[in-house]
DNA sequence: AAAAAAT
């Protein structure tokens, strides 16, 4: 399998200089570990969880139930800290919970060489450590000297912390799946990809927490991504979640703040202070900015990179609607250094002078077109081109998008600078990683059908070879994810499951910040093993161990089918996607028809006939989406046509783009940009 | 017409 690729166009040298470094000689005092912060953004996911309504057995009967409204208590819990951890001594040791096999801290390892990396805190170190004197105990302040100051260096281990943030851990990836994903990349002066994290030098501390994550080797798009950002290079990536782009953006960025240290940053929030602003309390200067379309993405994001973060000086916050925001600030207040946000919310911090972008040195816009989709536009060019962050060319931009249609060419126009192009093929979805199966069920039908299918437990013998992996009953280990049109709709699935004795919860935009986060757990853990979702769950969250994705209601859109099945299968697990298909999916028919045909599924008579009966529709599909990136016809050789200088368009607006096969409908360039629909073809809402 | 997202 390989690609037809893209464009390459020159540039006049790239005056980049990332990491602007100065000197500055002050202490730095580093809150990273201290019980207090840490213990309150997911330690009470990990530990402290409390909910009376989880008491019972999940097993079948008596479920626990995702009440709405309800307690008030939760979210305060969770932020507070209030759990009794154990505190950490002064040499950094922990009195607390039994040794756990996770707990290695870096040095544990004897493959690395390294080993006065750790746990060296004594010899040789100007700093100390403070004993903090609050009466809640015990925070131990590591208190740098300024000619220590070398973020470079790893700060101490925190078994607590180290377990909380390692201890869980995918298992049973399925490498030889994950091998076959095809990338390519091209652009000016394109650096060689890595084969093994050793290649590059990515500094001690993220060796050590690449170790702590038991990533033994990088997926394909971390071995194209970590050198290119490693070299300082933009980068326009079309990539899923689940192809370990989290990481493949986190770790090199991270790699590189080590490397330079805060540079101008640490200079600007010490001048932040309260006699220096309207607003009193420091305004923060993040180093790194990572942009996600939903607030469930952005805290997903945030917890990779507390994992990468670890031992290190970078303190990363996240910010987002739906929860409190005078919280967030505080958080805030305790230092960022890199921030990961929803649009909205960074907007409003920025207007209240809580957030400033001007030493924003690393720009990361996660699901680009999905952000673009839901409006975020305008938010977005406010951030990146109406404030104070360092133009293109200064600072390092990195874009990541499913699809890659006309109005995502135009925004990596005006974001990036003499850009590398990475193609990633799709994880799962359309690759063999998901058994798909499409069942005619009307809509009366549809509940009990979707009884019958979580009370299977056996697979159909028809799917079965195809499946070396039985999704179980749902249980701890088999989620399932059930996709629904409407909110409504959600509610009333999770109600009529609830009632038939199953234990579910639900996510939709209607429910409150806390209890989607709560029922985005509830699920994880297995307390829930059935969710019942919106298209909020559909793109980008890495639940491990979802088994089966059904969709209750299909989309209308190809697209988001492909995000929701994406779900399950993920990082080369298998998995198996059942879709319910009636009347009302008949604008769905011919794109499904394709994305079975493409992943080599079995086809249902009865749907092949619906799509040939079709065939007459002009049906378009905008982006990657259907078609993948994959060349099905013709040679890969023309795709230099047309590709002058950026002033002839740059990437947007060059037609041409197909003709080393991608089909007509590749790239959006037609004028009709990836939101033609289906003319004269019943769409999901009967119009 | 749905859903997502700042309040």
């Amino acid at each position: 399998m390989f690609f037809v690729l893209l464009f390459s166009y020159s540039t006049a040298g790239n005056a980049y200089s990332a990491g602007k470094q100065c000197g500055y000689s002050v202490a730095l005092i580093n809150l990273s570990n201290s019980p207090g912060w840490d213990g309150g953004r997911s330690n009470g996911f990990v530990n402290g969880y409390h909910d009376n309504r989880t008491n019972g057995s999940f097993g079948g009967r008596g479920p626990p139930r995702n009440d709405r409204g309800g307690r008030s208590a939760y979210r305060g819990n969770r932020g507070g800290g209030s759990f009794n951890q154990p505190l950490q001594n002064a040499d950094g040791n922990w009195g607390g919970p039994p040794r756990d096999t996770t707990y290695s801290s870096f040095g544990g390892r004897s493959d690395r060489a390294k080993s006065s990396f750790f746990n060296d805190r004594g010899a040789g170190s100007r700093g100390r450590y403070e004993r903090g004197g609050f009466a809640s105990g015990g925070n131990t302040r590591w208190v740098e000297d300024s000619r220590e100051d070398d973020w470079s260096k790893p700060t101490a281990p925190n078994e607590r912390l180290e377990h909380e943030l390692f201890s869980a851990s995918n298992t049973g990836i399925n490498f030889e799946k994950y091998d076959d994903i095809p990338v390519e990349a091209t652009g000016t002066n394109c650096p060689p990809h890595i084969e093994s994290f050793h290649d590059v030098d990515m500094g001690e501390i993220i060796m050590g927490n690449i170790n702590l994550s038991r990533y033994t080797r990088p997926t394909p798009v971390q071995k194209h991504a970590i050198p290119i950002i490693k070299s300082k290079r933009d980068l326009m990536a079309c990539a899923q979640t689940g192809s370990g782009k989290t990481a493949a953006f986190l770790l090199p960025v991270l790699s590189q703040i080590y490397t330079d240290g805060p540079g101008d940053a640490l200079q600007a929030i010490k001048n932040s202070g309260p006699e220096n602003g309207r607003y009193g309390r420091r305004k923060q200067y993040p180093i790194s900015l990572v942009l996600a379309p939903t607030r469930e993405l952005a805290l997903q994001i945030y917890d990779e990179a507390r994992k990468f973060a670890y031992r290190s000086r970078v303190r990363p916050c996240v910010v987002y609607g739906g929860a409190d925001i005078g919280q967030q600030i505080r958080d805030l207040e305790r230092g960022c250094h890199l921030l990961v946000a929803t649009p909205g919310r960074l907007v409003d911090m920025m207007e209240r002078g809580k957030i400033g972008l001007d030493y924003c040195n690393y720009l990361v816009l996660d699901e680009a077109d999905r952000m673009l989709d839901m409006g975020f536009e305008p938010q977005i060019r406010r951030i990146v081109e109406q404030d104070t962050m360092p133009p293109k060319g200064i600072r390092q931009t990195m874009m990541f998008s499913a699809t890659f249609p006309k109005e995502i060419q135009i925004l990596a126009r005006d974001f990036l600078e003499d850009y590398i192009f990475l193609a990633v093929g799709r994880v799962g979805s359309t690759s063999e990683n998901i058994t798909q199966k499409v069942v005619w069920v009307e809509e009366t039908d549809k509940r009990s059908f979707l009884l019958d299918l979580l009370n299977a437990t056996v697979i159909p013998s028809e799917v079965q070879e195809n499946v070396t992996e039985a999704p179980e009953k749902p249980g701890k280990d088999s989620l399932t994810l059930v996709f629904v049109e409407t909110k409504k709709g959600a509610d009333a699935l999770e109600d009529f499951l609830y009632h038939e004795g199953y234990a579910c919860t639900s996510i939709h935009g209607d429910r409150s910040q806390r209890d989607r986060e709560e029922a985005l757990h509830q699920f994880r853990s297995g307390r829930c093993p059935i969710l019942v979702a919106t298209a909020v769950a559909a793109r980008g969250l890495d639940i491990s161990n979802v088994k089966h994705v059904i969709n209750f209601d299909l989309p209308s859109d190809i697209e988001e089918y492909v995000h929701r099945i994406g779900r399950t299968g993920r990082v080369g697990n298998l998995g198996l996607a059942t879709s319910f298909f009636n009347d009302k999916n008949s604008n769905i028919t011919k794109d499904l028809l394709d994305i079975l045909v493409e992943a080599k599924q079995e086809v249902p008579s009865w749907l092949e006939s619906l799509a040939t009966n079709a065939s007459h529709k002009y049906t378009f599909s905008g982006g990657f989406g259907a078609r993948d990136y994959r060349q099905t016809s013709g040679g890969s050789g023309s795709f230099s046509s047309n590709r002058g200088s950026r002033n002839t368009g740059g990437h947007g607006g060059n037609r041409g783009f197909g003709g080393g096969g991608f089909g007509g409908n590749f790239y959006s360039n037609d004028g009709y940009g990836g939101n033609y629909s289906h003319s004269g073809s019943v769409d999901w809402w009967g119009n």
